[in-house]
DNA sequence: CCCCTTATTGCAACGTGTTGCGATAGAATC
DNA sequence: GATTCTATCGCAACACGTTGCAATAAGGGG
């Protein structure tokens, strides 16, 4: 077996008020504790509902708790990923962008012409998928998917 | 203009002598100098014909000129990049990885199930970026193309 | 309520890249 | 080959993440 730990699915409908509730359990079911800094930590991310670095993650982290360090909210986000609450995907650039399960699964195409960043909802992303399952066999994590490459705009503009 | 640098592209049939005198040529061409280090990182780049982490390409500069330092080797391979000669994608784990651009170009998938990594190929692919094209009007660059999810053997595995 | 086990934390050090700056050294001109 | 201009180099410091270890604290059992 590859995979270290079982990924046990916590999402659904997260209402604010249940969501820690259920993590709670979630984590304790896993003989695994529930600290202030876990707790901390959703909110925060909770609270940057659209996209966020490791590093801006855990500056605010510290804004709330100046004794919180950076190991603590990474490894947080990995349990986080674990439970299937968070996700995160690396930009261009090779950094971390984390942003709640919750948030509509989506891909991300980056523009190396503008710069542009644009998200690739599920219905968009169908056709591409089912491209590369038919071509390698391959499931690919739509979530997880970041392309690089020339924007609509930027094509035509080159061509001009 | 968000393009800093103008990109000239260098390659075409890379015979190991003259590839040497071009890259010369277009670095001074570009008013830049050519140096024994960066003969060196093409070397070495050039000899690890495969994929290499920008780390193990410093280290294996470093074996043949110890006074090498990694700002010079990274610096050197963006400059690589720009004249066209090499290229770099991120890993899963959002390290750098290099390879020569006279390798045929390809994209990366990357199973998390058994950790196993594949090429694909442009034949392999060009169903792929049609759908991309066609779903989002979007140019993907197949060398920055680097997919996860799970391989077919794996898919099976779960269902098992 | 206290004790015990052990998961979690903070720290310190490391790994991988990046950046600013003064010193070095290409290479074009004389 | 000496001079001059400036690109490149090495260094030192930084940014983002990761990891090992000893101290702390969560939370189950007596």
């Amino acid at each position: 077996m590859a995979n270290g730990a079982q990924k046990e699915r916590v999402s659904g409908s997260l209402t604010a008020g249940s969501l820690t509730a259920r993590l709670q359990a979630a984590v304790r079911e896993r003989g695994q504790r529930w600290t202030e800094q876990r707790q901390l930590i959703v909110d925060v991310l909770a609270a940057s509902d659209g996209h966020a670095t490791g590093a801006e993650l855990v500056e605010r982290v510290r804004q709330d708790d100046p004794s919180a360090t950076p190991s603590t909210v990474y490894r947080t986000l990995d349990l986080l990923e674990e439970l299937g609450l968070a996700r995160h995907h690396h930009g261009p650039d090779g950094r971390e962008t984390y942003h709640l399960e919750e948030t509509t699964e989506h891909g991300h195409l980056h523009c190396r012409g503008c710069g542009a960043e644009q998200e690739l909802d599920a219905a968009a992303a169908a056709p591409i998928l089912k491209a590369i399952t038919g071509a390698t066999g391959f499931s690919a994590d739509l979530d997880h998917l970041s392309l690089q490459g020339l924007c609509a705009t930027c094509r035509a503009d080159q061509k001009g």
